[in-house]
Parts: structure tokens; C-alpha cells; sequence
RNA sequence: GGGCGCGUAGCCUAGUCUGGAUAGGGCACCGGGUUCCUAACCCGGCGGUCGAGGGUUCAAAUCCCUCCGCGCCCGCCA
């Protein structure tokens, strides 16, 4: 890994400072008694940390060299031998076109364990910084339970305000309701008609399968795909809710369909709220309609130059200079009846977006992925300099081939995986636990079936297709959330037993060099970089992959040394487990992941 | 057809933004480990030259071009 930019973050934040600042000091001076200028600006973005032969700080000397017209291995040499000692550095040596660093250990593990137990649950973190941010995310119209597809867009957006907030960053995230489109609508169409006079197939596709007491997202969504596919088929009913659009839009709203929005969400949000998934704030479309947002961005749009009215009266901008594919450069907003199209809306959403927020992040899937060009292209017509910053993820398919589809009966249920995941974590739970109490068994299991979905999703980079295979998103081993779970317990286990789970953690960083011991402080001493890389980069499932190999390493430190059978090292063993149980302790916090005492 | 994304061992995946020294993991498979702090664990082994081809470079999984495969989008839906 590379640093992120030309600057080294704060000593108070990441241990790994002060040793760069004495390599950085040790370069330039090396540099200039080998008569090559070169400023700590130029060397950082080049180190290459935790890598190399024979050093945790490798300098590539080929493009100096190559400045300077001298041969790379040559300079490699002169310069490891020009490097003026440092008490923090045990040693320089080149090996090849390299010059190789070791820092002193003992210095890195005070380093290391002071910051993290001083710094307790804010470890990781960076300093407050920089300008509000809103995050949008997860965004599903409110017409029925979440399917699996849907969940990844708030499992990343979560994530990512999480890594964002822990950077520094003041991030409020939002959940755009569309509350005004057609397919919320097609819900309110359909039970604002008695059931008797349903249309057949739509009657025939909810009957028989409703539960008492279901969930309302359940319940309430439970006619939108027979609606949806009926819609299809019948130009009368299409014209009724089109009716219902404008009745909605004008203000004419049936009580119920703002209620039954609510009441849907109400149930959808249960859900996310079991993956600690929750939002500061929700935007309901309908008030930017009824505060005149909709109706201002109307009247902007036709006085641009690109405006078009249609014969019907519809409105389009004509979007051919803006460098979009051929096919979508009409861009209608507004309908020949008078109401508005999703863009439009979307359009006076994230005006209100820009006037409260420096940065504006949308979390889309890649079926957005258009429309976000097409939003930005009438932000451009409009005069409006600003722009969101996009985070698309790819879609999550089913091994049949295809996205996951509602009307195709292809979808998972969120609510379904994680009453599995439950079963299967509970099973697992009784068969290594007969002393637990029934509540502890059935916290611990819904703690360890959260952890495994929610793990299994982030753990992914965004723009990579996910494949939905059931035994893979139920795994409880390997590269897992249940498997960091484990390791926070195993730690805590250690500290319960060591009657040791309060500070002070005191310690002799001698005392700790084994060759395993060194490994987990180099992993716990990463953190900080990671969690500013991950944010800086949007590549939430870094802190997923750093998770697992800091709860690896813990595994193998913990088989290969003793820690409370130990004598002189004990208390400095403790002091490391207690600072790496604080990190996975971070990792997980970032991952929206519950920790586990015991399991 | 056009646009966008993806393509790393039998399967899944990190690394690609910012080119650097033997491409990290996990699953599966084979062989070991529990009188000892939780075996949802650990140790060892097997297996990849990074879709194909060209180019740039001292150096390419990483940058550029062409091609192939897969996915998504191309609505007065969202």
C-alpha cells in the first residue's frame, strides 16, 4: 500500500508517523550527500509500506536515478550507506534498485499500543475535517419488502458514511422517499379498490399466502408485482393510475397513500435496522413538489435554450451537446399531462442537497448509472456548477443468470436470508454452548446471522457482479463476519479470564517479539491508514479485508503464544490483546457489525 | 448497434485510482493438530503469470489500443 497523498497524517492519529518522518528526514539527507535533491513531498507518494524483501518501508530508486542519470542500484547503494542512523530505525540496507527500511519494533509497538489504548474507540480515527457531507443511499421506492439486490446499496452506503464519519468527515445520510412516482401509485391503486373487485390475477396472486400479522412492508407490497405485470397488459388500468399520478401530484392526495408509504417503509426500515442500517434524515418527494422545489426547476428548465415543447405539451431538453448516447439525449421532465418525471424531481432534490452540503455522494446501482448522466446534464443546463459524486455498485444476480427480479419470482428476501441465517447461527450456537441462557442464545444467534449477511455483501468491491449463492452468504467460517465475531470473543475471553478488561494495560514492548506478536502490531498499527484510504477511495470493503487478516493473525498469535500462562510477558501480552480487540472492536463498529463478548 | 462496468487457480476474491522486487486471502481438496487462554480455530500441502493480442516503459495484473466473453442501461418508469 502507498500513502494517499504528499502528506504524512497526524502523529496523534497514526502510529506509523513518526517513523516516515525519520525515513523522510533520513532520505533528503542521505539525498544530498549523494548529490540528489529530492523533497519529502516527492519521496511519500512513492514508499511502498508493508511490502518488499527485506523491509517495511521500500524505496524504488529508478526514477531518481534515472533523473539524475545514474544507475538505479548504484544510487540504492550510496544512499542506503549515506543514511544518518535514527533511533527509531534499526536499519537501511539496499537490495537491488531498492533502499529498504526496518523500523525499530520496540519503538513500533510503543508506538502502536499507546495510541490504541489511549485512543480507545476513536483509534483508527482521523482528526475532525472538511466540509459537510450528505450520503444518499438505499433510496427503494416504498412498494414492498427488500430483496437482497436492494440491500447491497444501503450495506454500502452505510459502510461508507461510517468510514467517512470516522475519517473525520461530518456526513448526514439521507433516504430519498419516492413517494410521488408511478410505482408507489400502482400500490395505492390497487388498495383503494375493495378486494372483491380486484382484478383476477392480481386477487389470485396475493390469496392464500398472507400471514396474520406479516410485516406491513410484507403486506402492503404484497399486490405490486401482479399490479406491476397486470399494468403491462391493460391500457385502461394504466390510464387510472396514471390519473392517480395527477390527483397525487396536485395535491390531491388520498390520505391513504401517503400512509400507506409510511406504513410500508415503516416495515422496510425494521429490516434495514436489524443490519444497524439507519438514516438522519428522510427526504419525502412529495415536499419538494408541495414547496414549489418541482415547479422552479420546471420553470428553469424551459427558459434554457435547449428547451422543447412537444405537441402534447411535454417538455425535453435536448441534451445532444452533453456528449450522452445517442439514444437518451431528449430528455423529458415533464409530462404531457402536466406532471413531473422522476429526473426532474431528482433535479430539485439535489439543489436542496447543494444548498445545505459541500459534498454530495448518491449510492447508485449500475441501472442509475445513465440516468446520473442525465441528471448531471441537466444540472449543466440549468447553470448549476455543482455535481454529486456517484458510487455505483453492480448488481447482485442469482446463479440462474440475471439480476434479482420481483416480477420474475427470482428476488431474495432480506427478511427470509436473515430468518435462515438465524435458524442456521442458533443450530450452531447450541451445539457448542449447552450453558446459555435462551435470551443470550437468541441475541447471540441474530447478532451472528446480521454479522454474516452484512459481511458477506460489503466484503465485496462495488462495481464487482455478486453471484447470490445461499451457502456462501450463510458461511460462518473462513473470511466471514462470524469469524471476526469469534476472534473479538476469543480476545475478550482472554481478558475476562485475565481479570483484565479495564485499563490500565501496562507493558514492555521487549517483551513482546515474537515473531507472530510482531505481525499482529504491524496489522493493528495499519488501521489508521486503512480507515483514510477506505474514505478517500469509497473502497468500503478495504476495511472488510483488513478486518479479516488483523482476526487471522489474532488466531494464529493466539495458538502459537501463551498469553495467561505466561509469566513475565503476561501483562504485555494482555496489553496486546486488549489493543487488538479494541481495533476488530473499531473494524466492526465500521462495519455496522455487533461484537461478541462470548459465543 | 451505442454507452457504462466486470473478466485474477475448480469456485469466490484482494491488489488496478497513485506502474516497481517471489500476485495476497477464502472455499473446496489432501495430510496433521483439542489432558493446554472458546477447534465458528490453527499448521502443512496442492493450485494462478492476472480473458486474448498488440503498444508505452528500465519495469505492466495495474497505463494506452484492438478483439473476445458476461452483466446492466438506452421509457412522457424509477
Amino acid at each position: 500500500m502507498s500513502l494517499s497523498g504528499s502528506s504524512l497524517p497526524s502523529s496523534s492519529v497514526d502510529p506509523w508517523t513518526p517513523f516516515l518522518e525519520a525515513i523522510l528526514d533520513g532520505m533528503v539527507a542521505a539525498g544530498q550527500t549523494c548529490g540528489v535533491a529530492f523533497t519529502r513531498e516527492a519521496i511519500v507518494p512513492q514508499l511502498s509500506l508493508d511490502e518488499g524483501v527485506e523491509g517495511e518501508v521500500a524505496f524504488p530508486c529508478h526514477r531518481v536515478a534515472a533523473a539524475a542519470k545514474r544507475s538505479a542500484l548504484e544510487l540504492a547503494t550510496a544512499l542506503a550507506a549515506a543514511f544518518p542512523p535514527s533511533p527509531l530505525l534499526r536499519s537501511v540496507s539496499a537490495k537491488g534498485a531498492y533502499v529498504n527500511v526496518r523500523v525499530d519494533p520496540e519503538s513500533l509497538t510503543r508506538s502502536t499500543l499507546e495510541l490504541v489504548l489511549s485512543r480507545g474507540n476513536r483509534y483508527g480515527h482521523g482528526e475532525p475535517a472538511g466540509p459537510p457531507v450528505a450520503v444518499e443511499h438505499t433510496s427503494a421506492n416504498p412498494t414492498g419488502p427488500f430483496h437482497i439486490g436492494r440491500v447491497r446499496n444501503g450495506i454500502i452506503g452505510d459502510t461508507l458514511a461510517r468510514v467517512l464519519r470516522a475519517s473525520g468527515t461530518p456526513v448526514t445520510t439521507q433516504y430519498y422517499v419516492d413517494d410521488m412516482g408511478r410505482q408507489a401509485a400502482m400500490v395505492t391503486w390497487i388498495w383503494s379498490k375493495p378486494r372483491e373487485s380486484w382484478p383476477e390475477p392480481i386477487r389470485k396472486a396475493v390469496e392464500g399466502e398472507e400471514a396474520p400479522e406479516e410485516k406491513p412492508d410484507r403486506h402492503w407490497g404484497r399486490p405490486y408485482p401482479a399490479v406491476s405485470a397486470y399494468l403491462k397488459e391493460h391500457e385502461d388500468a394504466r390510464e387510472e393510475v396514471s390519473l392517480l399520478v395527477q390527483q397525487i401530484e396536485s395535491g390531491e392526495v388520498p390520505q391513504e397513500h401517503r400512509k400507506l408509504a409510511e406504513s410500508i417503509l415503516k416495515g422496510m426500515l425494521e429490516s434495514l435496522a436489524r443490519l444497524k442500517i439507519t438514516f438522519d434524515e428522510f427526504v419525502w418527494e412529495s415536499e419538494l413538489v408541495r414547496d414549489g422545489s418541482v415547479n422552479r426547476v420546471f420553470e428553469r428548465l424551459r427558459a434554457c435554450p435547449h428547451a422543447i415543447q412537444e405537441t402534447n405539451g411535454a417538455w425535453a431538453i435536448d441534451a445532444s451537446s452533453y456528449g450522452l448516447p445517442k439514444e437518451s439525449t431528449h430528455l423529458v421532465f415533464q409530462r404531457g399531462d402536466g406532471t413531473s418525471l422522476y429526473i426532474a424531481r431528482d433535479v430539485a432534490y439535489h439543489l436542496a442537497k447543494f444548498a445545505r452540503f459541500a459534498r454530495v455522494l448518491d449510492v447508485l446501482g449500475q441501472d442509475h448509472q445513465l440516468h446520473a448522466r442525465c441528471l448531471n446534464a441537466l444540472l449543466e443546463e440549468i447553470g448549476e456548477s455543482r455535481r454529486p459524486e456517484f458510487v455505483i455498485y453492480q448488481d447482485i444476480t442469482v446463479p440462474e443468470g440475471g439480476r434479482m427480479s420481483t416480477r420474475g419470482g427470482s428476488a431474495v428476501w432480506l427478511d427470509h436470508l436473515l430468518a435462515e441465517a438465524v435458524d442456521r447461527a442458533r443450530a450452531e450456537v447450541l451445539a457448542r454452548r449447552e450453558d446459555l441462557a435462551d435470551s443470550d442464545v437468541d441475541r447471540i444467534a441474530e447478532a451472528v446471522a446480521t454479522g454474516a449477511v452484512r459481511y458477506h455483501i460489503v466484503r465485496a468491491a462495488p462495481d464487482k457482479p455478486v453471484v447470490f449463492r445461499w451457502e456462501d452468504a450463510l458461511s460462518f467460517e473462513g473470511r466471514s463476519g462470524p469469524f471476526l465475531q469469534y476472534s473479538f470473543a476469543r480476545a475478550s475471553g482472554v481478558l475476562r479470564k485475565g481479570e483484565a478488561l479495564q485499563p490500565p494495560y501496562p507493558f514492555d514492548a521487549a517483551r513482546l517479539s515474537h515473531p507472530d506478536e510482531a505481525t499482529l502490531i504491524r496489522i493493528i498499527s495499519r488501521f489508521p491508514r486503512t480507515v483514510a484510504y477506505a474514505a478517500r477511495t469509497g473502497h468500503v470493503h478495504a476495511v472488510a479485508g483488513y478486518a479479516h487478516e488483523l482476526a487471522d493473525q489474532f488466531n494464529r498469535f493466539y495458538h502459537a503464544v501463551p498469553v495467561l500462562r505466561s509469566t513475565e510477558e503476561r501483562s504485555s501480552r494482555i496489553a496486546l490483546v486488549a489493543a487488538m480487540r479494541q481495533t476488530l472492536g473499531n473494524a466492526l463498529d465500521l462495519l455496522g457489525i455487533s461484537p461478541l463478548e462470548a459465543m
